[in-house]
RNA sequence: GUUCCCAUCGUCUAGGGGCCUAGGACACCUCCCUUUCACGGAGGAUACAGGGGUUCAAAUCCCCUUGGGAACGCCA
């Protein structure tokens, strides 16, 4: 098989660079990903920027970044670092494409397809209101009819004008044979005469998308849902031109809590965000698949492989999914357990350093401590509050403790627990040796149950609650623990 | 308002006419483990939006209603 057959499948997913990269988008970059790999395809990054006020080359940047971050590898398009362009079909960026569009924008005028549009701003605000009544909110243009050559005459005088598509006596009802929605019939007039090129000669979206697309060879378009009604356009773009649409599928659309689609204006998540919280992108890979997709067995721990491998568009959900994140949390703690601890140590290293805290450098103690807290791990953060008790610097007898150092039988038992530390032989000591310490203690004050426990805790971590002794003591330096059952002795 | 899309536990979903007294996962509740918290283990509660058809048989097919969502830009 060549890999420049024409029954190669292509793919794309082409963000705008005016924000950053939310969950909604990478799973849409996701499905293409897996659709493309599935079918031994070609997935390609194509950046649409015509939007000239709001994009901006530092958002490309952050967009690219988290894809990459993503591990979403793309074959053509811009290149992750350098932001050049790579690939037989480019430039990638449509900002470098004008001279394309403006091409078969004229074809489209010269066709008696689309027309120059002289109405005002404020011309159409007032159609609108007066149409508004009757639900109709479709610009009804007085240029439609206009010759070419007179257009071209008025704009010589120096009027400006946008290029609109004429819909008007195209076909009744365009039906879609959606990938994932089955057949979807638009009537043609559920949208009016849509701009190709502004004032400034700066061509718009759907315009853009269906002449790219085309040019670029792409197979099929997987795109979110409400692109719907884009879709109508842009067949009837695809017609003027006398070029046959791709196949499309239009995934559902992630909701918030509140059944909204996620929006960036209301805190969309961002998967910038998320990697910072600590969320690995192999579990954000894996919870935003599974929102509108599901493995035929039902797996729910799953690998980029075992996607790909798995990966079916027949099993594409049409109805929306609300982001979960109590259940995202769940699903990255699993992939933060199937992490080496070579790995996780690394991964974990930023959020330890933020806290300036200072651990031991042995791989041997790292890799025991790791074992001991991976289970109580959910996001990579979480480190921070497991450490700390490890961590000298940040030894402290907080306020909670205050009553158990009050108990009668505490000083006796912290005495003993401090002598028998001090008498002890290593630099460290074994589980076994601590439960042995602690046995002395119970026997030598008669202190039993909490009155034994909470006093030792308090005099290990500061507090009466949390991990188990015996996990944390032998992870602590004998100095250490002499330390700080000094500290709490003299709080008695 | 108009058009389009969608509709199974609280949430993500399985299901595609009989295998469904509807299965799994997260969350929740109970118990066990644990002389704390958590982890782990065992159980439990909870859903086919409503109404009409079609059919011997409907969660599954059709229609209507209702509910939710999206789109209606010189944004993408």
């Amino acid at each position: 098989m060549t890999s420049q057959n024409s029954s190669e499948v292509r793919v794309r997913f082409a963000p705008s660079p005016t924000g950053y990269l939310h969950v909604g988008g990478a799973r849409t970059a996701l499905y293409n990903y897996l659709f493309a790999k599935k079918n031994g395809g070609k997935f390609i990054l194509r950046i649409e920027d015509t939007d000239e006020a709001r994009s901006t080359e530092e958002s490309l940047r952050g967009v690219v970044d988290d894809l990459a971050w993503l591990g979403l590898k793309w074959d053509e398009g811009v290149d992750p670092v350098t932001l050049k362009d790579f690939g037989p079909y480019g430039p990638y960026r449509q900002s470098e494409r004008l001279e394309i569009y403006k091409k078969y924008a004229e074809q489209l005028l010269k066709d008696g397809k689309a027309y120059y549009c002289f109405l005002t701003d404020a011309e159409i605000e007032k159609q609108r209101e007066e149409n508004k009544a009757a639900g109709n909110f479709h610009v009804n243009s007085p240029y439609q009819d206009w010759s070419l050559d007179k257009a071209l005459e008025h704009i010589k005088a120096g009027n400006s004008a946008v290029v609109r598509f004429k819909t008007k006596g195209l076909q009744k009802d365009y039906i879609l044979h959606d990938l994932v929605r089955g057949e979807v019939k638009f009537p043609s007039d559920m949208v009016g005469d849509f701009v190709l090129l502004r004032s400034g000669g700066m061509p718009v979206y759907n315009f853009c998308c269906v002449v790219d697309d085309y040019l670029m060879k792409m197979t099929h378009i997987f795109r979110a849902e409400e692109h719907l009604p884009n879709t109508l356009r842009q067949l009837m773009i695809y017609q003027g031109l006398g070029w046959a649409a791709p196949q499309f599928g239009h995934i559902s659309l992630i909701l918030d809590e509140d059944r909204q689609k996620l929006s960036k204006r209301k805190g969309a998540v961002a998967c910038g965000i998320l990697k910072q919280e600590g969320y690995l992108n192999s579990a954000v890979l894996n919870y935003i698949a599974l929102l509108g997709w599901s493995h035929p067995e039902e797996k729910e721990i799953l690998s980029v492989d075992e996607m790909i491998k798995a990966f079916d568009i027949s099993r594409l959900n049409p109805s929306g999914a609300i982001f979960d994140r109590v259940k995202f949390k769940w699903m990255n703690s699993m992939h933060l357990r199937a992490l080496p601890n070579t790995e996780l140590w690394q991964a974990i290293q930023p959020y330890l350093a933020k806290e300036n805290m200072q651990l031991p450098q042995d791989p041997t103690w790292q890799d025991k401590s790791l074992n001991l807290f991976k289970p109580y791990m959910e996001i990579l953060a979480d480190a921070v509050e497991l450490y700390r008790p490890l961590d000298d610097k940040s030894y402290a007898i907080l306020p909670e403790a205050d009553e158990t150092l009050k108990w009668e039988p505490t000083k006796a038992v912290l005495t003993a627990w401090s002598d028998l530390v001090k008498a002890h032989p290593g630099d460290y000591m074994s589980e076994e040796e601590f439960l042995k310490y602690q046995d002395e203690v119970k026997n030598k004050t008669g202190a039993k149950g909490k009155n034994l426990f909470m006093p030792i805790r308090v005099a290990v971590i500061g507090k009466p609650h949390g991990a188990e002794l015996k996990i944390l003591v032998p992870l602590l330096k004998k100095s250490s623990l002499v330390a700080r059952a000094e500290q709490a002795l003299s709080k008695t």
